[in-house]
DNA sequence: GTCGTTGTAGAATACATATTCTAGAACATA
DNA sequence: TATGTTCTAGAATATGTATTCTACAACGAC
């Protein structure tokens, strides 16, 4: 026995199962090798150490998250962004609840790994334009009053409404895509009555 | 030196400040005690457990901030229970940052002590009260659809659109509020709008 | 003034968990 | 087939942290 026996995904994978049953501080590297029956030194020879393992996880997970905001971004569709939340919810419950139930730095020991300070960097920059992004494109201009709403409308909104629902565990009901229709419509609506004044 | 040095509120107000600057997992004994000067003996004295602690602390908390959404609702001002919030947030930013920014249940090393059960079962009573009384208030009935709604007004939204603010230790900007206004209004308007069809 | 009670003081203990280390097995290549 | 490399395997180690324990000090009651 000497061939990868488990890979690399293995690993995030069981992390994954556990950080979104028991939550991130539950995924101890004694638990995740424990769920792939693998010895903890074969985890030693992939990562090194849990916080990589656990910021890789978090990496992978919100990038694959954004894909669909920006994919709606590109599209011009900015109502199909701010849905994108509860649609990704839907298909993804457990990398839904390690991403938006907890605090990014939240569950690394200590802080961000070297090797991942670009990744997230270039993460938080692609947020950022993300938001600018749509504020140009439903009110025209990106400019700090835009920028706000956006992310209200974008991040604060959709993620708030899936909240009570990822922490039961259970899938978010038609109403939330209804509440965020709503308010989506109605920050538009006040943006342009406040222009025309 | 025998008489009462530190009182229980001290250790209270000692995890407190360090919980909102550095999370709660950051809230150890020895921390709590140090911060104080106290040795860690004394703080066996007063507490069973760090659980019983930090349970504490959240309950004294969230009672704290439930009082002014009460007090709104007791007034029939919906609204003022929607900006309760940020305004809350803007005279207590430690307590509002271990209260939501973290996961209720995230921050005890085991379950609730049994000693606060009882508390933490009343405060939840008293929330899904205020969610139904808030729906009476403002859509006329408490049904499922009118409740799910409270929540958002009451809760999801003023929450979400404050954490990031609270991320940053800083105080919530008035477009929050303004924010919370327009989506209020938005979310009446179309209940309003759907019962007349 | 003696004694019991309530705390202070901080060392000792128990335990969970990250990380390292040593041994050995299987495959790839020569 | 011999050998180096990559992993498996899991024991050993280090560390951080909750909790317990022992010694002692101050105050109140008598």
């Amino acid at each position: 026995m000497a061939r990868p026996k488990f890979a690399e995904r293995d690993f995030l994978d069981a992390a994954l199962a556990i950080a979104a049953e028991r939550g991130p501080l539950a995924a101890t590297v004694g638990a995740i090798a424990e769920r792939l029956g693998a010895p903890v030194g074969s985890f030693y020879h992939r990562f090194p150490s849990r916080d990589v393992l656990l910021g890789e996880l978090w990496l992978r997970t919100v990038l694959d998250f954004q894909q669909g905001i920006t994919a709606a971004l590109d599209a011009g569709d900015g109502l199909r962004a701010a849905l994108h939340t509860p649609q990704w919810v839907r298909t993804h419950l457990d990398e839904a609840r390690l991403l938006l139930l907890y605090n990014r730095d939240d569950f690394l020991q200590g802080g961000w790994p070297e090797a991942l300070r670009d990744g997230v960097a270039a993460q938080t920059r692609h947020m950022e334009s993300g938001f600018s992004r749509f504020a140009q494109l439903v009110f025209g201009r990106a400019g700090r009053d835009e920028i706000r709403r956006a992310q209200f409308l974008l991040a604060e909104l959709p993620v708030g409404a899936v909240r009570q629902h990822l922490q039961r565990r259970e899938m978010p009901p038609p109403i939330v895509d209804e509440l965020i229709r709503i308010t989506y419509r109605a920050v538009l609506d006040d943006y342009r009555a406040r222009r025309s004044r």
